[in-house]
DNA sequence: CCTGGAGTTGTCCTA
DNA sequence: TTAGGACAACTCCAG
């Protein structure tokens, strides 16, 4: 039996190729909403689950099998009825699995069935990567250069198995389990703003292979300057892919490093590049350590000083950051850009994330906890570590006076305008002197422009300047009081 | 064991 | 107009 959980792909599968060579294969999926707790799926992971499923459900012939509830009970019927003594699946690393796969582990060792955990999803186990005194390491460089480079270079991809033979005809009617066809899972809404999503992206293993080459066609050249500009199409929108395991870090990670060009005169500035991308994939790494290290990072602030902090209580605000109407038009144009696709490019999640936490001082709680339910590439160490490093309180985190200025910003990374245009369209005919604060356009130039503030876009919703030095104060008096 | 430099992503003020 | 310094505190690590 071949247990699909967020490797949800058939090349560079370390848990299907062995059971492939094994044996005859069983795959199955299921849908666990029992274990997760506080961390269950946000709704636009249901919808990319829902297609990158069907997708998998293709390659495998329609042979995936699909079950919803606790994977201890259905895995131990399973095998029992059906006569399993092997169980392959590849490693998750949220707290609340670890806890939920060894106990499973457990269970099925003491039936007399094997289970292999295979790593699918990291190029570091947590655990292997270390100072040398064997703590975790808290600072990125050191833990990158040191810690991961240094150590070990990443497993090859392998190719997908030579024979992937199915159990024929499964009998289910001898279990006492429910069967379910992925409909049946409901991981799509009620009503149809799933589209949106489905509209945005090509979902599945696929069209992660096809991103990834358009990537290293066009966004790798010029990534390290161009991945700053939201308007354009430098990153490598692969998170989510990798976040359900339709590519393997693996395979991006060594299919960027075979572009490294050693020929060419550009090719100092092409290998920054490189660098400059695969240590991304590193912070993707870090985080993942971070949360396995520290199981609490998603819920408490990692530098405990930050447990006194006065963060403001405002669902008023909180609204409206999170509809994309505080009247900073960069801020607006990222919380509807992840409204509308399930993405926000980076550079505007800094953007929003330290306006939320630095200029409204709400609790970084709220971000996380919107940008669980919105991202189709929500997951959880990256998801809390980033928050944490934007607040201040994580691991070698954002300095407390680093505020970003959100006017400031949107001239410098979306100059021309054309991402803030893109989303906030009741502002596109004002002219860029006035695109990131409106509410500094003359009369004329507001009424040429058909906007009128408080009625068509909204009037800042805090003012910057006050805010900053709210916030700076703030930090400043937790320092002194830890 | 101690010391000192360096560390993803910024802003503001002053000279 | 622009460059440089201030804005903390702490971890990591080389020497």
């Amino acid at each position: 039996m071949c247990w699909f959980r967020q490797d949800l792909r058939i090349k560079d599968n370390i848990a299907l190729n062995t059971a492939a060579s094994d044996s005859i294969v069983l795959p199955i999926y299921i849908l666990d909403e029992i274990n997760p707790e506080r961390f269950k799926m946000g709704q636009a992971s249901r919808v990319w689950l829902h297609y990158s499923l069907k997708q998998l459900n293709k390659e495998l012939n329609g042979k995936l099998l699909f079950f919803k509830g606790n994977p201890e009970l259905i895995l131990a019927e399973l095998s029992e009825k059906l006569n399993i003594s092997e169980i392959y699946w590849n490693r998750c690393y949220e707290p609340w699995r670890i806890k939920r796969d060894s106990k499973i582990k457990e269970k099925l060792s003491n039936m007399g069935i094997k289970a292999h955990s295979s790593n699918g999803s990291l190029l570091w186990e947590p655990w292997e990567v270390a100072k040398a005194d064997g703590t975790p390491y808290r600072v990125f460089t050191p833990f990158y250069r040191k810690g991961c480079l240094n150590a070990t270079l990443p497993r090859k991809p392998i190719a997908r198995p030579k024979d992937l033979n199915f159990i024929p005809d499964t009998d289910l009617t001898i279990t006492n389990l429910p069967t379910y066809n992925l409909d049946d899972l409901n991981l799509l809404p009620e009503w149809g703003w799933d589209k949106k999503i489905k509209d945005n992206w090509d979902i599945g293993e696929q069209a992660a292979k096809n991103r990834l080459n358009s990537f290293l066609k066009e966004g790798i050249n010029g990534y390290k300057d161009g991945r700053n500009f939201p308007s354009q199409a430098y990153v490598s929108r692969l998170s989510a892919y990798l976040h359900w395991g339709e590519i393997s870090p693996n395979t991006i990670w060594h299919a960027v490093q075979g572009s490294i060009i050693t020929n060419n005169q550009n090719h100092g500035i092409q290998n920054k590049n490189i660098d400059t991308f695969l240590s991304e994939i590193g912070w993707r790494e870090f985080s993942h350590s971070l949360l396995y290290h520290f199981p609490d990072l998603p819920t408490k602030n990692l530098q405990s000083k930050f447990d006194t902090f006065p963060w403001q209580e405002n669902q008023r605000d909180l609204e409206a950051w999170q509809s994309g109407s505080t009247g900073y038009p960069i801020v607006d144009a990222g919380m509807r850009e992840l409204w509308q696709t399930g993405y926000m490019h980076n550079r505007v999640r800094m953007i929003v994330g330290s306006f939320l936490v630095k200029n409204l001082m709400i609790h970084w709680h709220c971000g996380e906890s919107w940008f669980w339910d919105t991202l189709v590439d929500a997951d959880l160490a990256n998801n809390s570590a980033s928050w944490q490093w934007i607040a201040g309180c994580g691991a070698d985190a954002a300095p407390y006076f680093r505020i970003f200025n959100p006017i400031t910003q949107g001239k410098r990374f979306d100059p021309n305008g054309s991402y803030t245009r893109q989303y906030v369209p009741e502002l596109s005919a004002l002219p860029d002197k006035y695109l990131f604060a409106p509410w500094e356009a003359p009369d004329i130039i507001l009424e040429e422009a058909g906007v009128e503030l408080g009625k068509h876009y909204p009037k800042p919703i805090c003012d910057l300047k006050l805010s900053r030095e709210r916030a700076l104060k703030a930090f400043s008096e937790i320092k002194v009081n830890p």
